[in-house]
DNA sequence: CCCGGTCTCGCAACCGGTTCCAGCACCACG
DNA sequence: CGTGGTGCTGGAACCGGTTGCGAGACCGGG
């Protein structure tokens, strides 16, 4: 309610001094700092941050765009990069992506244009070429989470490398007859993940010389149904049954596992699973998996951007970097069993 | 980059038919308008919305805050909100609460304050009165979701009827040894949500003269593996093992689903268990439970504060709306089994 | 005592739209 | 042909801050 000239006006200086006062920046005597201080306080001021974006072309603000809020991966991302946000000043415009293109193109071009962010983060979107121009044309720093996207400084896990090292753990336990429950190819998320981990699982198996036919089966859902359901069909022959599987995620690992203790099969002495991510759960399940942390991506995501935005030269290097995986090794996994000892 | 005066000038009229001709609210001749829009689309010209929302006090913008965004009830009913407010033509500003207390002081004096939003969401975080008093000088409509707060609009289910309706269920089927594992009393959500289930559950024991000694097991964490670790000590002794479960929420009735399965009691005929929430996981595992649409609750939200910032009259009544809440019958409840037959 | 430098501080011009108000053209009607 | 009304348009005053520039005060050194 309260502007700055009435501030100005209660602690007799001018707007000016007012504003150089309370943004602390420039030289103002202590005395008159102090008095504007006290007007500000017992008027309960607070600037308006429109006006002032308006003037500095600054808005304190960044735009994330995701296509999805409640699934694991988009939620850890976007609670990490929220938390490095408000330590560094900035809120947070959350955008999500619809499927549909018509929406799509209509929240590039219409939303996200109001020259209302600093910078842009987008978790999980692929954008075409030119959305990039798009983003490009903006003058705004921006980093991207999930795949390289040419033009845009990204970061994510090398998920080739992810699912070979799943795999490579089970081959070296001895496992050769390894099956992988993945991501629909058809009903792929951006950046091809679900193929991504196949050809991983793929390459992994064929360095070792390991015949693999009849190696993928698809999950309807890339989540906790969709693994027990294809593990179910997958499980439920006993002369096809694999020794092992790699899941395409970690909630598809403890799909599986579900789906095999149902049938009575025993994990890991009767199954090897293996998953991806390290999920909340995947303890509880004891779930061998690769770890990546999808949290702290986020908040190098935002360092990233708040550095570009907060030095002298703005732009940041349209680089793809790589975040580190580790494999956890917990219960679900070991040296497969003869078939007498089971 | 281009603003509204080099439309204007393209197109050879006045910055303030310019601005008609694009908000398309006034008269504006045909012909002008045609060549506004023209100029308009070949400078790819887009609004400032700070500027706008400067002069005219609305900044299309609305803010939401949030205990938590990776968990079930809370990213579904952000999707919900996320999507009812892009449809309105609204930005959605995401501010998460830290539970620190002069953290969580400071997003409300700072952050909220800078007249940013036209609207405020708050789902699931219970308001202190002052902070009630805070938003109310704001002048805005505002929302709660998860709980009622005096002062201002809120929706919620009735916790207590869920967690009453859950037992009824057992009670009716012929249970009369039942366990509640709800959250810890001490690690209470807001709007003492695991309180007030377990009072629900209590009075559905109480109405139907059942005893309950011993009725109440709290989970370490609300959710999967905090129902798993509190089903497994329960579970485990076979004299005092109950015949049913009322699980706080979905996630922990999974949870206790797996523990009783690795223990080798077949659900339901060896034990019951009933949920809260219809979680999408909840169909797998053929849980019955109290299902709520948290996504809906969103929606709704948006709707009431949408509404509210358009019509004439801004107030919204600070009532508290009830959301019903339906029984989900599945196959994880059926009546007690004589042990012999188990 | 004078002069140059450093601190403070106020004036006023922005930022980029929206909207009130007045003016003008044009039409229909008396 | 005069007049009132209607429809369209432009000028200009905002909205609420920030910031460049210049003026005045004050200090120390010569």
């Amino acid at each position: 309610m309260s502007s700055l000239a009435e501030v100005a006006r209660r602690a007799g200086v001018s707007k000016a001094t007012a504003s150089r006062a309370l943004s602390g920046a420039a030289h103002v005597s202590p005395a008159a700092k102090e008095r504007v201080a006290a007007a500000a306080a017992d008027l309960g001021y607070v600037v308006s941050s429109t006006a002032a974006s308006l003037v500095t072309g600054r808005t304190k603000n960044v735009g994330v765009i995701t296509p999805f809020i409640n699934r694991w991966f988009f939620a850890e991302v976007l609670e990490g990069i929220e938390g490095a946000l408000i330590q560094a000043g900035y809120d947070l415009t959350l955008f999500r992506l619809p499927p549909e293109p018509e929406q799509r193109s209509r929240l590039f071009r219409y939303f996200l244009v109001r020259k209302r962010v600093d910078a842009i983060v987008c978790v999980g979107v692929e954008l075409a070429p030119g959305e990039v121009e798009l983003i490009q044309a903006l003058r705004r720093p921006a980093v991207g989470i999930g795949g390289a996207i040419p033009g845009i400084m990204t970061m994510c896990i090398d998920d080739e490398q992810a699912a070979r090292l799943a795999t490579r753990h089970l081959i070296s336990l001895g496992h050769t007859r390894i099956v992988h429950i993945g991501g629909d190819l058809d009903a792929q998320l951006d950046f091809k993940v679900h193929s991504r981990r196949l050809a991983g699982f793929r390459g992994a198996m064929d360095e070792a010389g390991l015949e693999h036919p009849d190696d993928f089966r698809p999950a309807r859902t890339f989540s906790v149904p969709g693994g027990y359901e294809a593990a179910m069909s997958l499980l439920a022959d006993p002369r096809s049954r694999p020794t092992a599987i790699v899941a395409g995620c970690d909630e598809i690992a403890i799909g599986a596992i579900t789906a095999a203790r149902q049938l009575g099969i025993v994990v890991p002495s009767g199954l090897s699973i293996v998953g991806i991510d390290d999920h909340p759960y995947s303890e509880m399940f004891g779930l061998t998996t690769v770890r990546q942390r999808p949290g702290e991506q986020g908040e190098l995501a935002v360092d990233l951007v708040v550095r570009a935005m907060t030095e002298v030269d703005g732009g940041l290097p349209s680089t793809s970097i790589d975040i580190p995986i580790t494999l956890v090794v917990r219960t679900s996994t070991t040296a497969p069993v003869p078939s007498l000892l089971r």
